[in-house]
DNA sequence: ATCCTTTTAGCAATCGATTGCAAGTTAATT
DNA sequence: AATTAACTTGCAATCGATTGCTAAAAGGAT
């Protein structure tokens, strides 16, 4: 034949076009791209994404014209291709307490942190708020190829389901207490620990009945709660203790404190709060009736969130760190997805005393 | 020939060796799924996603098979195919306060009903954090192909970005002041008819007096300053009107009341100050001085978050009615998706009367 | 039993980027 | 100048599900 067709013809005359009079062709993807460049497909994705074996120049010429022209390569299309999503799945499970929101300060606490450092690490998150029901919630989030790997925030009473699903699917880490024999890999506080560390210290301040408003259906608490006896147990104290369950929700201290402040004898004068949002609910229930905190009753509450140090009087607490946390959460996910093994890790709580015990 | 291969052979020999002999083999895709069925990989699809064209029979059938092997369809390559990825970027610019924190709990109380909202809809929540660095933060994120749309909360100072690409990338909608030009669609509340609500509130209580704690560089913030002064213009005390710039963060406030406090003559008897966080942290600041609220001086704080029930004593504040936001958020961008172009929400906010006034 | 209508299911192209392999080009060495 | 080494680039298969078109099967009517 007498005529040849170059395919991917590079002449001046084509550049000049490109730039000058036809810029504003909306480029669809790769292929329309390397028509326009006059080379092959291949050689632009080489071009814009990897590091590989392209010539300097054909690269800043290709990456030039794709910023020119606005083109960002199909994320859905690579994530096929290379078989991940470059997300990870947060959730949030509600179990024990239906009504409890998301909007909780903890978990926001928490979910900061993580988007902070998915984020420094070059993943998504895709959030996913859910109610547990049923025993596939988490095999359906882990199977949805949506992700390459699940964070959840908090056990709740989910136990079991979490074992299970870790067994089969690695790239999976909770946030939460750890209890020998699990399954899954665990990033928390020693929440035996803080449970005792938050009860010594109100026996230290001199008190004898101390009530426990928290919900012991969920792991962790009961392991504060436990912390709680041990220590009561050690002063030789232990039929002082109350238990309360109150939920997590923001204001559900205000019963709980009616009947306690309506006992003469056994009137508790402290008061293991499960977490800082039920503390400060506690506080304004005893504020509004008048009882002085620290004088009367003193109140020590869990986690160390911001609003620990905006409550009236500045609240005590046990504080979980929430920043290294989140960090070790990512690092071991990370980790597992990359085909390591590594174990939980549970860190040390810290008391952290203000002005309201 | 002699031989032929049948190559979907769909015998009873089959099904008994699926479901009796080899039941554990993980089935990676739909057409592995496919040859144990004795069926084409069209036909597995069809029998799991579509509602389409296939018998009821060979539906259940497969249906269950899938349910035994505990299969769900790869969803990258359903979204490349289906050109929808069924994921929505929410995105919270820190623009003009990078210190503000994720855990802010507005963006938390807005993050919590967007989530909802979404899940509801049966889409994704794709969680983005950005620091708005040169002008294409935000292309970066509708232009990556991993969202079918975007939500972003809060203006900042962002409003020449939002219009630029609200010009050419239609399902995008922002939490936050409608200012009349605007070219993208937001939803928000009236800000300037919420400062003139606050200020207007402690008018009455008689404050002649006033300090705007807020940082005016935000859009929302500004009308809500304009209201504010619209409000003591009306009421002829103009020049009584002192701004401090204080920041969202929480515990900003501590200085700004140190200032004015020092003031002798025109020592300000309230305070509008720009949002829940920021009224806590002036509440706080002032009770640590012993300047009793509302009787010294009178607090009124903005959105309405959980928190201001919390507050010694309750906050008197403006409210957002966040969840009836979200709902509007996602409904209108739901729509532009489908092809609509509704225009922007404005909402009125209401005064809700507690104990800092 | 035959013919026609309605279902049902298979085939193969498609979405868009990536990558191993091979061919082509340039640079370096003797 | 010839030969080899070192780069570049193109080709084409691949990831896994979807879907228009078509062929085959089932059902119904005469």
């Amino acid at each position: 034949m007498a005529c040849t067709v170059k395919q991917y013809p590079h002449t001046m005359a084509y550049m000049t076009q490109d730039a000058g009079i036809a810029p504003i062709k909306r480029i669809r993807n790769i292929a329309e791209l390397a028509e326009l460049a006059g080379v092959s497909p291949g050689t632009v994705s080489r071009a814009l994404s990897g590091a590989g074996l392209i010539s300097a120049k054909t690269r800043t010429r290709i990456q030039e014209l794709a910023q020119m022209h606005g083109f960002t390569p199909n994320a859905m299309a690579r994530n096929l291709r290379i078989q991940r999503t470059g997300a990870i799945g947060v959730v949030i499970p509600l179990g024990h307490e239906v009504g409890q929101h998301i909007s909780d300060p903890f978990f926001m606490t928490m979910l900061g942190h993580l988007a902070d450092a998915l984020t420094e690490r070059g993943y998504d998150l895709l959030l996913s708020r859910v109610i547990p029901q049923g025993a596939d919630w988490l095999d359906r989030i882990v199977d949805s190829g949506r992700v390459d790997g699940v964070i959840v925030i908090g056990q709740s009473d989910q136990a079991e389901t979490l074992d299970r699903v870790a067994a089969r699917y690695r790239p999976l880490v909770v946030w939460g207490g750890h209890v020998s024999g699990q399954v899954h890999c665990s990033v928390g506080s020693d929440n035996l620990l803080g449970g005792d560390i938050a009860t010594t210290h109100l026996i230290e301040r001199g008190c004898r009945h101390i009530a426990f408003f928290g919900d012991a259906r969920a792991q962790e608490i009961a392991q504060r709660l436990a912390g709680c006896r041990a220590a009561m147990q050690r002063a030789g104290i232990a039929d002082g203790l109350r238990i309360f369950p109150a939920h997590l929700t923001a204001d559900d201290a205000h019963p709980n404190i009616a009947v306690f402040l309506n006992e003469s004898d056994a009137r508790p004068q402290g008061i293991v709060a499960v977490s800082d949002v039920v503390a400060m609910s506690a506080l304004h229930a005893l504020t509004e009736r008048g009882i002085a905190v620290p004088d009367q009753v003193r109140v020590i509450g869990y986690d160390d969130l911001p609003i620990a140090q905006q409550t009236v009087p500045r609240l005590t607490t046990v504080r979980q760190d929430f920043a290294g946390g989140a960090a070790h959460l990512v690092d071991l996910l990370l980790r597992r997805i990359a085909g390591e093994d590594p174990g939980s890790i549970v860190m040390k709580p810290e008391l952290v005393t203000r002005l309201s015990t």
